[in-house]
RNA sequence: GGGAGUUUAGCUCAGCUGGUUCAGAGCAUCUGCCUUACAAGCAGAGGGUCGGGGGUUCGAAUCCCUCAACUCCCA
């Protein structure tokens, strides 16, 4: 049987997933019998594509899942897509809009019907594309934020927060587009700098004729909707206007003149025009000194009634002709040319209108405390540790938060309007009915109910998602049910530190509000994909690669190590093709390895005692490996898990280990070595398994015919057991002997295959016979001896042992000498270091006995060193 | 404007509470090899004053101060 000497992903990969599916074996159920370990996928959005981001971040999922699996546990990830009202929405408004229609003309039940349909066909493509990178979730359990149940539980928590005085409403500043017609969050605003102007206005004092200030301004149009002036109390130059009204020109209304710190004395002219209505920080100014509110603009960005001018003109060119105006009326005192960074939205490039709107809010101050604490003391880990810090800023200064979104696609706001002015909180219009007309003891209809037009925030469903996926009726009865009593908490949650705010601290705080318990252990927080050039990708920037393109080409197993190998939690991750190049050359790799295994001819008639020892030292070397690897996972380093992987299998299994007990070309093998090698091969295949689940499962199966019961991906995750650190040492002595004789070879230019004599000195011969047939082998010599001195030789030195090479006349004495003379003054200035140190007496009174210790062994090996040194060159003569 | 973080080899990063193996790893580079498991490979080699400056200490990549550059979050 011949193997091809590459490996080939896609028929493995394809094979082996759907082996997985079929047989169920990534599904999970309530076994008491059995520790849970369990994760639930941040979930998409329904409306997403899988870009290097999903990859980096289901990659770890998986693979912590399915070590988690081979360890024994019950291990359920939980899959599912966000409905991501915001970007849905806008996609699916885009999509109609290329079919002709637009979504004012459409009622909200037929806008909703057209986005349902778009989302039963297209949406979730993201998790099939998922299953290409080997997830391995519990499918029968993939969830949607807008699923009945998880809606239902929404709205259940929005009643009921609202019943507990957490949920109010209140006027908020939004990011109004007036041409998208539509509220923003801030992440659709793009700021950019724009040129424009500042005019310099007076305003007359009232009750003078001749006295007047000045404001500077880039929004001449807002002046009608001003209430107050407001200058620094410290400011010398304005005392005299203290406790006066100014005069708005053109409209000749009177607003007072108000102090406050907040101004900047240097910008401008030092007075500012108080608007509440159309700034942000006027807005603020405004609430602490109790200013009323004027909104002059309607909702298409054109002036209203209450402009009194120029009513109906867009507000750019109502700007134009109030300038003109002022300067008729002889108010205006100049124009600059200014740049200013003013927001625009990201899809209809409008300039945003900030928008004083009635919202809805949460509470946070209260409801914030558990979460706070619970990672502040570390009962939830966040990876790496920097992040609580983050953390903590943030929920120090944790601002209400506003729910309520200006849109339709979502969860609809449970609240109803009375004709009487008053509101009432309900799941159900029956159920807000009942309640109004007993509250308020009237005979309303279902007919004089309005409901909210508004929907939840995304983020109000996505924080119940650790509890909801399980068990949406909890937030009603109080009362766990089974699957999450058995599943919460979670284990481990992956994500992007973006949205530690967003969604992770709001999941701690749902998870302490209902359940009184943390809805995770550990928080990894991954980093962002990144092109060569340092920049985000992103599709606009077309800067990423597509993913199942990768996959094509260099295999779902080769993809998911490439992503790890350089990304430790927490710092973005630099992409480059070399890296899944590299993945892809580690698969196949492995598929190598085990042609050669697999190719051998087994002779149950030999001897295999000489390799004894390389068998022994290559199962102290894997478990110390399985320690540190292990270690690596406990401590969420992945990267570092998997390089680890990589140095076992690639350097101490294949470079060394197999060399080691390669039998000749064509020769046969011994029993005992080839069963012990395929069990190697199977424990090193386990540990792979979590990051290249498809190659290792292939082989699996190919060592020999196996059960679904004991498939890889069921398989224990070996166990550690102690090791001998002094075989692994002698090994690396004798490994460093070899590669000094190949060292030698090279630099002579001489041939591998030419074999030499080799001698050394040493106390300790045992250590080399020990691996005499390994020596011999991998550093082709003719003969190993013992012995004190060997004329015209060339020598090096292995920590105090000196080799000797005989190279008869061919030998450069002065060369040779040159070199060790070199090593030599090296050593001695070391040693130099280390004697100074030790006779420093406040070193030898100051540092810890280990330390002392190990600075007297570095005395003497240094010492044994210069000596063999020494003795090889009076040898050279 | 407020806060946090980063700076170690050409690149991406390790380096735990100062003291073994302290200057490391992978990739890249260079040299030599088509040695029948693998050229997607094998064998070897070179490369850094740990961002600059100052301090604490017997001892600093590690602690403190300061300057500089970059990044992110909130406004």
């Amino acid at each position: 049987m011949s193997i091809a000497s590459k490996y080939d992903p896609a028929s493995a990969e394809a094979k082996w997933y759907t082996y997985w599916m079929e047989h169920k074996l990534f599904s999970s159920s309530v076994d008491p019998t059995k520790e849970p370990y369990t994760i639930v996928i941040p979930p998409p959005n329904v409306t997403g594509v899988l870009h290097m981001g999903h990859m980096l971040n289901n990659t770890i999922q998986d693979v912590l899942i399915r070590r988690a699996r081979m360890q024994g546990k019950n291990a359920c990830w939980v899959p599912g897509t966000d409905h991501a009202s915001i970007a849905t929405e806008t996609k699916v408004v885009q999509l109609l809009k290329e079919k002709g229609i637009a979504k004012k003309d459409l009622t909200r039940e037929q806008f909703l019907t057209h986005a349902w349909e778009w989302k039963e066909k297209y949406g979730g493509i993201i998790l099939e594309q998922l299953k290409k990178l080997g997830a391995s979730c519990d499918w029968d359990r993939t969830a949607f934020t807008m699923d009945p149940g998880l809606s239902d539980a929404v709205l259940s928590v929005f009643v009921d927060l609202h019943k507990k005085g957490k949920i109010y409403r209140g006027i908020r500043m939004v990011n109004w587009d007036p041409k998208g017609q539509t509220a923003l969050s801030d992440d659709e605003v793009i700021m950019k700098e724009v040129a424009s102007k500042l005019y310099y206005i007076n305003y007359a004092i009232e009750g003078t004729t001749d006295q007047f200030l000045t404001i500077a301004t880039t929004r001449p149009e807002t002046i009608m909707a001003d209430v107050a002036i407001c200058i620094n109390p410290e400011d010398p130059r304005f005392t005299h206007l203290k406790g006066k009204h100014a005069i708005i020109p053109l409209i000749n209304r009177s607003i007072p003149i108000i102090e406050d710190s907040y101004v900047d004395m240097e910008f401008g002219t030092g007075c500012l025009k108080v608007t509440p209505a159309h700034d942000l920080n006027d807005y603020e100014l405004g609430v602490k000194h109790k200013l009323e509110v004027i909104d002059i603009l309607n909702d298409n960005g054109t002036l209203n009634e209450k402009a009194q001018l120029l009513v109906g003109e867009d507000r750019f060119v109502a700007r134009k002709k109030i300038g003109k105006l002022l300067e008729e009326a002889g108010q205006l005192q100049k124009v600059e040319e200014y740049t200013s960074n003013v927001g625009h939205s990201e899809r209809s490039d409008a300039v945003i209108e900030p928008k004083l709107s009635m919202q809805w809010f949460l509470k946070m101050d209260e409801i914030t405390q558990p979460a706070f604490k619970a990672v502040m003391e570390d009962i939830i880990q966040l990876h790496p540790p920097k992040f609580k810090n983050m953390y903590r800023v943030w929920m120090e200064n944790v601002r209400d938060w506003c729910i309520s979104r200006q849109l339709w696609w979502g969860h609809q706001i449970p609240a109803y309007y009375l004709p009487n002015g008053e509101y009432v909180v309900a799941k159900t219009a029956e159920e807000a009915l009942a309640q109004a007309n007993r509250n308020f003891n009237t005979h309303y209809t279902l007919a004089d109910l309005r409901q909210d037009e508004d929907v939840l925030d995304t983020w109000f469903s996505s924080w119940l998602w650790p509890i909801s996926v399980f068990d949406t009726d909890v937030f009603t009865t109080g009362k766990p049910n089974q699957e999450l009593s058995y599943y919460y908490p979670t284990n481990d949650l992956v994500t992007a530190p973006e949205i530690l705010f967003f969604w992770v601290a709001r999941m701690i705080i749902a998870g302490y509000e209902y359940l009184g318990e943390k809805p995770f252990k550990n928080v990894y927080l991954t980093g962002i994909v990144r092109d060569k050039l340092g920049r985000k990708m992103s599709k606009s920037l077309g800067n990423s690669p597509d993913p199942l393109e990768l996959i094509a080409q260099y295999g779902a197993d080769g993809v998911r190590t490439g992503m790890l190998f350089s990304s430790p939690a927490g710092n973005d991750l630099p992409y480059d093709d070399k890296l899944v190049e590299q993945g892809r050359n580690f698969a196949n790799k492995i598929w190598n390895a085990f042609r050669l295994v697999k190719g051998w001819e087994v002779d149950p008639s030999l001897d295999g005692a000489s390799n004894a020892a390389s068998i022994e030292w290559f199962e102290q070397r894997f478990h110390q490996s399985l320690s540190e690897i292990n270690e690596h996972f406990e401590k969420f380093r992945i990267s570092d898990a998997l390089m680890a992987t990589y140095k076992l299998v690639w350097d101490d299994f294949c470079a060394w280990y197999l060399e080691m007990i390669k039998p000749a070309y064509q020769q046969p093998i011994d029993q005992a070595t080839y069963e012990k090698t395929l069990e190697i091969f199977e424990n090193i295949l386990k540990i792979l398994h979590p990051f290249m689940p498809f190659i290792t499962e292939e082989l699996w199966h190919q060592i020999s015919e196996r059960s679904v019961e004991n498939s890889l991906i069921l398989a224990a995750w070996p166990e550690t057991k102690a090791y001998d650190a002094k075989i692994t040492e002698d090994a690396a002595q004798v490994f460093e002997v070899v590669s000094q004789v190949r060292n030698l070879r090279a630099s002579k230019g001489m041939s591998p295959k030419e074999a030499l004599d080799l001698t050394i000195r040493t106390p300790n011969p045992g250590l080399y016979i020990r691996f005499e047939s390994v020596l011999i082998k991998l550093a082709n010599l003719s003969s190993l001896q013992f012995g004190d001195k060997v004329e015209q030789a060339m020598s090096f030195v292995v920590k105090a042992d000196e080799c000797f090479i005989p190279m008869g006349d061919s030998i450069d004495v002065e060369a040779e000498k040159a070199t060790i003379q070199k090593e030599l003054d090296y050593t001695k200035g070391f040693l130099v270091g280390v004697e100074k140190k030790l006779s420093n007496e406040r070193f030898v009174a100051g540092a810890p006995a280990q330390v002392l210790d190990m600075e007297r062994k570095k005395q003497a090996d240094a010492l044994a060193k210069i000596k063999a040194l020494e003795a090889s060159l009076a040898q050279l003569g």
